[in-house]
DNA sequence: GATGAATGAGGATTCATTCAT
DNA sequence: TATGAATGAATCCTCATTCAT
């Protein structure tokens, strides 16, 4: 994110006594962001345990000192970085694909339009990747991680539900799980390539997940 | 690889001089196995990079010392490590599985019979998983994950190979790593549960790869 | 000390140059009195040198900035305050204590009135004792401490001179030195209690020092 | 402690299978004793808080790592070294005094005695001093400070009894708590003098604590 | 070979102090 | 002045690795 420099040319009277604390917080804020976007750098470059503070600082441009003004601990930031990636995920999906009416959108889109959301999203930011996948986080980030995974799951489920309205709870559930893991590996192929052998594996993993999900879903719409 | 280029300081009868080694070798192949298992289980505990040497020697119960005469560093035990359970997979699957004929064997079976395979060494070793997952695993050890990895998949490739005669090679490829990917998946999924549910899993898996794969192999078979 | 050389830019009338600066004393001091209030209580909380600046500005609740603007570091709050604390004492016991004949008020009474009127200036300040007492007090303010330390040892000399004319001077000043002790040992016990057994202690306190002088000065009134 | 380099040469046979895990024990022990020793230097000097884990690594010719083989963190090394400490005075004065009897031995002797032997100790061992007095020692070593204290109030309650029979239990404590206190002040004076000096503030000390304690001692031998 | 001690660079975190606004 | 962000040296502690025995 690049340095806004917003323009504090007193602009009106009555905002100023909130005008004041606030252009504080403003720096902060941008140094949340950029320090928040050097740990998504350096998280998915060497993972969280490896990943240091040190490290981020630096990549932030900023003193170790700085970072842990606005971070209590290592921990918090992957936290905060988490909590913020799933927050854009969710506005991201959320203002096209609440709304699905089986009998009007046929399966291959939907899966179709939110894989292709899904991936866009994660090419714009690898470190959720990372921070899905790291099987090496400790402690306190694992509840977020799971939280976020969690989340990942019911929006799942949640789309999955009106295309196979007689299948049990677990099952679905089970489904919706297998689906997110699909989409993670198959993400991982995808990140790991470029042009068109990306996009030859964005169609695979679309094939994957259809032919997974059609015959549920026949049972149903059909 | 522990160093094994130690000279005996060739002074003995030839049989003395084979002798003595060969029991010193035993010994020291107790030894490593001893230290491997350990780093397996650190390993698939915290992650390659959290595991710390003297928890590895710990878990071993011998002194830090006794790890870096048979190892030069950390590294070496994770790709040693990787190296014999690659073998042992392979051993494990190619005395089965070589010969298919598809014009025999169905893809049901063949799938039903490769995941269970697969599954059960998975199982047996949990390590396995956590160096193929990690993605905080640095420098040289990734060559080592990679080549894994790409056993993996070309070992894949080589089962397809025969049930879609047609298809281009990059093709059968994307596919390959597909169902490593896909496999990878279900086995987190797998090895995050017990008993029936975990059955459950399972066969979701199987259902998912013969899905995937049902369409391209049809074309042939058909 | 606070800085206080700031040069007014002199540039207006005799009056405004004073005027202003005294305003801005004014509110100064207030400032002063307030931060030195909060590193009394931290001070007292934590002790010196665990103590943090940061803390203490919390604490007043202003900006760390606004406290170096008033003193130059650490050190110098430390330094102010315990002279700040010396300079109320002396008051404290001025008015009441100074002119004491022997022949006049009874030992007993001495003792009694001066232990009261210390314990009561020390339960308002406890940051007195933790200033007094501390073993982790580094360099510059050892001076300031000690300074603390001889005058109180000297005033108890003053006090005591009268009651043993014939005494060498080294003796008196070690009977007065050990007075100062029993002092802050007894303080600190009545500080660590509190309604009758404060009393009590008190109480204790007196007696010991009664009885530890009374045979010194007896040798000579009587 | 200087090295003592005990002779490891081959003795007899049947100690060899104790022997060996002991030697290194011994090199540890010496090592622990070192840095104990080094703390207790660093402590009495700086203060518990102000005292590094470097520093006293440095102090004991050491590496920081060296120290953290043997101590987990700072506390234990204050923790340890208190412990050590008491043992060693428990020790010291035990084999004298234990038993006391009033009809026999007079409080001078007993008081002369004991503050003879503490000082004795206490001369010894600076840090002990150090210990006691820090009022910056944080969370549980002030536990391990406290059972240090508590111990050394019991023990003077202990003396205390068969002079004063008939008095209340709260009343002895009182009055032990008080001469811990005085002897501590004294402590100080003495520690902070050489040759004559220190001598008269041992004497001073002593007329003090007689003087507190005579009264009550003599209602009940008279 | 085996042991446990030794090393020291590096990592997370704190804090006295300074600076831009 | 007041603020809060910025700094970086220093702290506690860990860990891969080496060494003496």
């Amino acid at each position: 994110m690049p340095e806004k420099t917003e323009k504090p040319t007193a602009e009106t009277t009555a905002t100023a006594a909130e005008d004041r604390p606030r252009r504080r917080q403003a720096r902060g804020e941008r140094r949340i962001s950029q320090l928040l976007e050097a740990a998504a750098t350096v998280f998915s470059t060497t993972g969280y345990t490896a990943a240091s503070t040190n490290a981020i600082a630096r990549e932030a441009g900023v003193s170790p000192g700085t970072l842990y003004q606005f971070f209590p601990n290592k921990e918090a930031i992957a936290i905060e970085l988490g909590s913020r990636l799933m927050h854009e995920m969710r506005q991201s999906y959320d203002e096209v694909l609440t709304p699905i009416d089986p009998a009007v959108t046929p399966v291959e889109e939907v899966i179709a339009g939110t894989v292709d959301r899904f991936i866009a999203f994660n090419c714009r930011h690898p470190a959720f990747f990372a921070l899905m996948h790291g099987p090496d986080i400790p402690g306190r980030i694992a509840e977020e991680h799971d939280a976020l995974h969690a989340t990942l799951v019911t929006r799942v489920e949640t789309i999955l539900a009106p295309f196979v309205p007689g299948a049990p709870a677990p099952a679905v559930t089970r489904t919706a799980r297998m689906c997110v893991g699909i989409y993670m590996a198959g993400l991982e192929l995808i990140l790991a390539h470029e042009g068109a052998e990306r996009e030859a594996y964005v169609q695979e993993l679309k094939d994957v997940l259809l032919r997974y999900l059609r015959p549920l879903v026949g049972d149903v719409v059909k």
